[in-house]
DNA sequence: ATGACCCAAAACTTGGGA
């Protein structure tokens, strides 16, 4: 079973990419994020395409997805105990069982910078995250969660870690909640790139900075030992970052031997 | 080649992204 990840800042404006994408890459799986539109709006297309699809979203900000062709069932829009933003629920996770396979696809709030009460929600919102990952991973099931969870898990996730003093993503806080997530069973799944030597996943639109390789690591696989003692594969398609129309994520893709 | 930011809303700018 193919699954992938991939942040594509909206769908609307990805559309001719992804569904090119889906038919070269031939996913079974794909968890969205930054959909950027309502869950009423998602893309006929991609059902023509042979994938059922389980989306949320509300418009401008946010939304996620994910689309299969290996059944879904169990959908659930939002975490367990999710915290609100200025009291407004944002549609950041979605979970499904597709084949098997027990998954969520997440986009962890941004933070904007510490201090801000954006980081201090994004850390509460990774404690949601935490409990929901409890909650269902605890059984033999494969189990992941997906997604952009817009932190570096080390300094080598990043091009210069001496540019991002006083920055979120690779903050101390953020870091203790990818390990809690670790605590809790859960295994990064490290891919491989497919050019130079960090597994980069985004890079910033400014400033060449795919072209120098300037990147970060923040779209990540974390999942149980079921899941992860199944990969065969697991790398960066960072061909779908070039050219004209690219979102500044790549899709992360992992292979399973189920 | 991969080349100096992009997206959507109600907009002709602005907030957000990281």
């Amino acid at each position: 079973m193919r699954i992938a990840t991939w942040n594509v800042n909206s769908i609307a404006a990805r559309l001719p990419r992804l569904l090119a994408w889906l038919e070269s890459a031939k996913p079974d799986v794909v968890c969205l994020q930054e959909l950027k539109c309502a869950t009423d709006a998602f893309p006929p297309e991609v059902r023509e395409l042979g994938f059922e699809v389980a989306a949320y979203g509300l418009g401008r900000w946010n939304g996620v997805a994910i689309l299969s062709r290996v059944g879904l069932e169990d959908v659930r829009r939002g975490l367990v105990d999710e915290p609100t933003f200025d009291d407004a629920a944002e549609p950041r996770a979605v979970g499904a069982t597709c084949g098997g396979v027990r998954l969520w696809s997440v986009y962890v709030p941004n933070g904007r910078e510490p201090g801000h009460p954006h980081y201090a929600y994004k850390l509460r919102w990774l404690e949601a995250l935490r409990g929901t990952a409890v909650a269902e991973s605890a059984a033999d099931r494969p189990f992941a969660v997906l997604g952009d969870f817009n932190i570096a898990p080390t300094d080598e996730d990043v091009w210069d870690i001496s540019l991002f003093t006083e920055s979120t993503h690779v903050t101390e806080p953020e870091r203790a909640a990818l390990a809690a997530l670790r605590e809790a069973g859960l295994t990064d799944v490290v891919p491989r790139a497919l050019k130079y030597d960090k597994p980069y996943t985004y890079w910033d639109y400014r400033q060449l900075a795919f072209p120098k390789n300037n990147g970060m690591r923040i779209d990540l696989v974390y999942a149980n030992a079921s899941f992860a003692g199944a990969v065969s594969d697991a790398y960066v398609d960072r061909e779908e970052r070039k050219g004209k129309g690219a979102s500044d994520h790549a899709p992360v893709v992992v292979d399973l031997t189920l």
